[in-house]
Parts: C-alpha cells; sequence; structure tokens
DNA sequence: CCGGTCATGTAATGTGTTACATGATTAC
DNA sequence: GTAATCATGTAACACATTACATGACCGG
C-alpha cells in the first residue's frame, strides 16, 4: 500500500470527525491536539488536495448564508482502508523532542543568571497556562458521547501528567538556582 | 545583531566544549542532548561551513596518527559574542512536540486492540531503556568538575521526570484498556 | 470603520533527513 | 575478510513555516 506522510494520516484521521474542511481541521488541531500535534494551512490545503486526487475523500462544496461556502471533505472507502492501515503498522522512530529551553539550559554557564531565571518562570508560566487547557478541554468533552471520547480523554491525561512533570521540575530547579545565589 | 537557527546556536553552544569536529558534535548531542536535541550530519558540515565563513569560529585541521584527519573549530570572541545574545534572548515560541504515539492513540477506535496495546506496550519499553540511559550518563558525568556539570544535571533531571511521567501514563492507559476486555 | 472570525489558497523560503561517496584503522 | 569506529562532505528530497493575496460578514 501506497505511504504518506504523518501529516496526510493526520488529516485523514479528522476527517473521520464532524471537521471536514481545512479551516475546521486547523481549528481542531491548535484546539484539541496541540499538545503533541500540529499544523500550518501551508500543509493542509495541498494536503487535502493530495488527498482527493488520490481518491482517499471526495470534495463537495457546501454554501450557507452567512458564511463564505466552504469545501468539505468525505473520506472514501479507500481512505478508511489508507487510515486503518496506518494505525495498525508499529512505529519505527519513537518521538524526539527539540526543545530550545532545555538546549539554553544546557548552555547555562554562558548565560546571566535574570535570563536562567526568566527562562524557567516563562517556561513554568506556559506550562501552567497549557494545563489549565487540558482541564477545561477535559470538562467541555465529558459531556460528549463519542466513541472517540475514551481516547481523547486518554491524551489529555497524557498532557495534563507530562505537564504537571515539566511544573515540579521548573519548580526544582528554581529552587536550586536561587539556593546559590 | 544577525540571527540564526537554532541549529547553529546548539553547534555553536558545542563548540565551547571539548568537542570540537564534526563528527564529536555528533556523537555529543547523540549521546548526551538526544533527549532534547537530535542533529544529523546533512545539518552539521554545512553549518560548521558557514560558522567559519561568518568568522564565528576558526578551523584548524590537526592530524594524528592511526586516525583520519579532522577539521577542529574553535569559537571566536565574534562567535562566543553571538552564542551569549541568544542565551539572553527570551523564547518566543515554547516548544510544542509531535507525537505519533499519541496521534495513533488519539484516533484508536479505528485501530484494533492489538495495535493499540503493542503501541503503548513498544513506547513504554523504549522510555523504559531511555530512563537507564538517563541514570547511566548521571553517573558517568558526576564525575566531573566542569563548570557545565550543574547544568547537564538539570537537563537531565528534566529527561528522567518526563519519561517517568510518561511511563506511568502507559502503565495507566494500558490498565483501561485491559480492563474492558 | 475596525478588528475578529470564517474561509481558501500559493509561493518563497527555511529546515531537516536520507542516500550516496570516500577511505583509513582496529579488533575479532 | 569483515564489521565497527573514525572522519568529512554533498545532493536530492521531504517537510514545514511564513508571508502574501483575497474577500465576506458581524459586532461594537
Amino acid at each position: 500500500m501506497k505511504s504518506y506522510n504523518d501529516t496526510t494520516y493526520a488529516i485523514l484521521g479528522i476527517l473521520t470527525t464532524e471537521c471536514k474542511s481545512g479551516y475546521a481541521i486547523k481549528q481542531l488541531i491548535d484546539r484539541s491536539l496541540q499538545h503533541f500535534w500540529k499544523i500550518s494551512y501551508g500543509q493542509i490545503y495541498p494536503t487535502l488536495k493530495l488527498i482527493s486526487q488520490e481518491g482517499l475523500a471526495e470534495v463537495r462544496t457546501s454554501t450557507s448564508t452567512g458564511k463564505p461556502d466552504k469545501n468539505e471533505y468525505y473520506l472514501t472507502a479507500k481512505g478508511l482502508e489508507v487510515l486503518k492501515n496506518w494505525l495498525e503498522q508499529p512505529i519505527e522512530q519513537f518521538p524526539k523532542e527539540r526543545n530550545e529551553v532545555l538546549l539554553k539550559l544546557f548552555f547555562g554557564h554562558y548565560q546571566s543568571e535574570e535570563s536562567q531565571l526568566l527562562l524557567l518562570q516563562n517556561y513554568k508560566e506556559t506550562l501552567e497556562g497549557r494545563y489549565q487547557t487540558y482541564v477545561a478541554i477535559e470538562h467541555a468533552i465529558h459531556q460528549e458521547t463519542s466513541e472517540n471520547l475514551k481516547y481523547w480523554l486518554f491524551t489529555l491525561d497524557y498532557g495534563k501528567r507530562t505537564t504537571q512533570a515539566t511544573i515540579e521540575w521548573c519548580d526544582f530547579t528554581l529552587e536550586q538556582l536561587q539556593k546559590e545565589e
């Protein structure tokens, strides 16, 4: 079976939900998957074009008053098959992040103490904001009765746990840095 | 001040250590920074060329018997200044990872149970291996008396804490998945 | 009338990976 | 002899970001 990149599979997966237009896909990712996936319009629209060219989805243009026209993509049987096949494949390369905060801290010897503290304080604030977002999403989707709910909660739990651990690391590291002053 | 990409700053930072050749840089990153940074030779060698062209480092070729020649790059005053300047700049965009495991789990409704379990079990094993690596590095560098030691331990602590939290999430999620069978 | 949201798309650029090419030495 | 480590580099390709371009509607 022909293989595509992860961006394509992500979009294919989202097309199984209520989100069927480029704009809606961007929104869903930014609002609900932002802690483990990101995407730009520059990827979405060309990929949607590819998906329909490959016969993985059908385009239907829907018009509604008061809003611009939108192109909605509906998965075909072939599209669903490609998605399911990808889901069954093992992952060869487990994710390796690239974290600029850690990179700067690694070279902390050449950095001023103010910058070190500011770096970690800002990171911590960002993480606390994220944590609150996860809690808010959790409450919001708990109402739903989708088949997907269970899995969505798993990914939220991942976000909460790793964010919490990182916040604790920030606290500990800040403490260590301030102790020596 | 002219700005460069993070890869360039990462290399500039490493040139402050004992690692001064392309090969040594690759080794250091793969062995000690692998939980928050990664790089390929296809980035290293062109970037080193850029760094010397910009006058941020000087190249000296060292010959030793039994080994190929190597090009060693020594930071110039300008190079150190550029590095320090970057370290003082705040981070605008805090890291957002892209995690294929979570992406697949998010679409778990379309995945077989075996695949779900295998995905998480493999992920967990990988994480446990990583954790052991961090512990090993921690022991290895504890001997050193470098000025950098403190900061290196902070980044290792980050690795350990977030990996541990993710392992616990794997356990919890696996339990939930198996409960329903 | 201005900013926000809805909506689609392209082009240029930036960044990263992979495959290829080369070749010496060392240890088994 | 053959695999591993040391060592450098390029070219093709894959992938992602950003800026640009367009335009309607709605609320204040």
